[in-house]
DNA sequence: CGCCAGGTGGGAT
DNA sequence: ATCCCACATGGC
């Protein structure tokens, strides 16, 4: 794990993704979604509140249309879950229609809206537990998670399908293992420090797409050992190898 | 035009 | 427990 770490790290740089107490600058999101001056502050209760909403609107998306999902909330005055609770469901969907599941994401920027609708859940002595988060809809392991690690900067590693092609390539997985299971690799060889996880996390959401894509590009991988890296033909147009 | 993108809940087996 | 599917837009 810290192997994997340190080799993605060297071959990609930082990512500079949500921002972490004590971090200098405040970028956003993903260096090409967020932009100076777009972005509310992660500590306050509305900047909490934004990565919430990001945290569903990007489900299953490309980052770029959740983000327009979310300027247009912004644009709309949209910033706290009393604002959320406010809009019919027709005008929230189409404030959010970019992100793709539009009805479905209106139904689950309702739920999580309720879940935090009292102002101390916004606060990082009011946040909610895993617990708490799993059982609101339209809320799974990852999401959850992910408002833990970005919203509330606790020490929650977050899995996504990246992270499971990525360490069942390389081998270090099957690659049916729970959640919970793949997670506690993470957790159990790094030291559990938020700004770790959350660069980590990025660099393999960026080692997924540049390198180890559904067809990888393993010639030019920064990555080894790689189980994979044997049976994989190294240009496109080939039948894809399986194991 | 086909495929893919940082998932989740619900229903069938 | 596991598998299958609906949900939907936008970029390449």
């Amino acid at each position: 794990m810290l192997s994997l770490y340190t080799q993605i790290l060297t071959a990609y740089g930082p990512r500079g993704w949500w921002p972490v107490p004590g971090s200098a600058g405040h970028r956003g999101f993903d260096p090409r979604g967020y932009h100076p001056g777009d972005f509310t502050h992660p500590r306050t209760p509305a900047g909490r509140f934004e990565v919430i909403m990001g945290a569903v609107l990007t489900q299953n998306t490309a980052w770029t249309n959740a983000d327009a999902a979310l300027a247009r909330l912004r644009k709309a005055g949209v910033r706290l879950p009393s604002d959320i609770l406010a809009l019919p469901h027709s005008r929230l969907s189409g404030l959010i229609r970019s992100s793709g599941y539009f009805n479905q994401k209106a139904k689950k920027l309702k739920a999580v809206a309720a879940l935090f609708s009292h102002q101390r859940a916004l606060t990082p002595a009011g946040a909610p537990s895993r617990e708490a988060l799993l059982s609101e809809w339209g809320i799974g392991a990852e999401t959850a998670d992910s408002i833990l690690l970005y919203a509330f900067y606790k020490p929650v590693f977050v899995v996504d399908a990246y992270t499971r092609r990525v360490l069942s390539r390389i081998g270090l997985i099957e690659g049916s293992e729970r959640y919970e299971d793949i997670q506690a690799l993470f957790h159990d060889a790094l030291k559990q420090q938020p700004a770790l996880y959350n660069e980590y996390h990025a660099l393999i959401v960026q080692h997924a797409r540049r390198h180890c894509t559904t067809r990888p590009e393993c010639a030019t991988c920064p990555v080894r050992p790689c189980r994979y890296r044997r049976h994989a033909s190294p240009r496109a147009g080939a039948p894809r190898a399986r194991a």
